[in-house]
DNA sequence: CACCACCCCTGGACGC
DNA sequence: TGCGTCCAGGGGTGGT
């Protein structure tokens, strides 16, 4: 499941095949994958691409900076792929392919169909309806500006860090990679973690993130960079995916909850609460087993 | 306004 | 071998 690490991987292994290609033919296979102007021309045919640009798990190619200059923003959902392709595809669910100038395919994918592509007249135009709803990317938010987005919840930090539109980038795999590196219970109230925790958790974010890019990313399923090679991040994973196996750090079986309708794995020795004067009345096997362990 | 449940969708794992 | 069931979850939406 593509996340900023793996997102991030698709972005360099595409950018130096598509940057300056043109874009000569569009096969649409499926036109309702695409949000706006689903016609070959807002899909990039005839223009050349200009530069790739990625914020959070979003991918926008761009044709130029200027209001005339359409552009498109891919997101890859659970199953989506974006790759480049040097035989035409023959694989099923591959939703749309650009023929560029080069010879190459590039062939967005996408079986589960919870990924998409929007069209836009231009760069200002994605920005203003997408890219400016996001919270800002989880490689680049500084410790100030994360303590604000936190301060101004009490969810549970794990979904409040869920939410793109407070902190772009993370998902389910590096929410909780993180919350145990930093040893933070999953359901502690966003608006109780101190100015000096978000100090803590920044850098700590950041080496995650870009020890996973160097790997590749992580790949559970079916996650391909645009070479078609698989991460392997996930053999460094220190809960996602290991429920009940011993913490590496204590050796306690992890623990795992249902959050936000996500999976969640921690470790409860590792993983402290934080008291906070704002915690919900206890209501709910998720609070309840919050409460328990203050 | 905040938050949650539900839904979208398919492939793979698993049980019989 | 084959079929049915369950599960994975990002993000939008509608309900509480």
């Amino acid at each position: 499941m593509p996340e900023l690490p793996e997102v991030e991987a698709v972005c360099r292994s595409l950018v130096d095949h598509v940057t300056g290609r043109r874009v000569v033919r569009v096969d649409i296979r499926r036109a309702d994958i695409v949000t706006g102007d689903a016609g070959e021309t807002a899909l990039l045919r005839g223009r050349r691409i200009h530069s790739i640009r990625r914020h959070g798990k979003q991918i926008a190619l761009l044709t130029g900076d200027a209001a005339d200059a359409p552009c498109l923003c891919v997101h890859l959902g659970m199953t989506g792929s974006l790759c480049r392709r040097l035989d035409p595809p023959d694989a099923t669910h591959c939703h749309i392919t650009w023929r560029l100038d080069d010879g190459s395919w590039l062939v967005f994918r996408d079986p589960r169909r919870f990924g998409g592509i929007w069209t836009f007249p231009s760069p200002s135009d994605l920005a203003a309806a997408r890219w400016s709803l996001l919270g800002d990317d989880a490689l680049s938010v500084t410790p100030a500006r994360l303590y604000r987005q936190l301060q101004r919840t009490r969810r549970a930090i794990k979904t409040a860090l869920l939410d793109q539109n407070l902190l772009a980038g993370l998902g389910n795999i590096y929410v909780d990679e993180l919350l145990f590196r930093c040893g933070i219970h999953p359901l502690t109230p966003a608006n109780a973690v101190s100015r000096d925790q978000a100090r803590r958790i920044v850098p700590r974010m950041r080496t995650l993130l870009r020890q996973a890019i160097a790997a590749g990313g992580s790949t559970t399923s079916d996650f391909v960079n645009a070479d078609g090679h698989a991460g392997v991040f996930q053999t460094r994973h220190r809960v996602y995916g290991r429920a009940g196996l011993p913490c590496r750090r204590c050796g306690a079986p992890l623990e795992t909850i249902r959050l936000a309708g996500r999976t969640t794995v921690f470790c409860t020795t590792c993983q402290r609460a934080t008291a906070s004067p704002t915690v919900r009345k206890s209501k709910g096997p998720a609070s309840g087993s919050f409460l328990r362990l203050i």
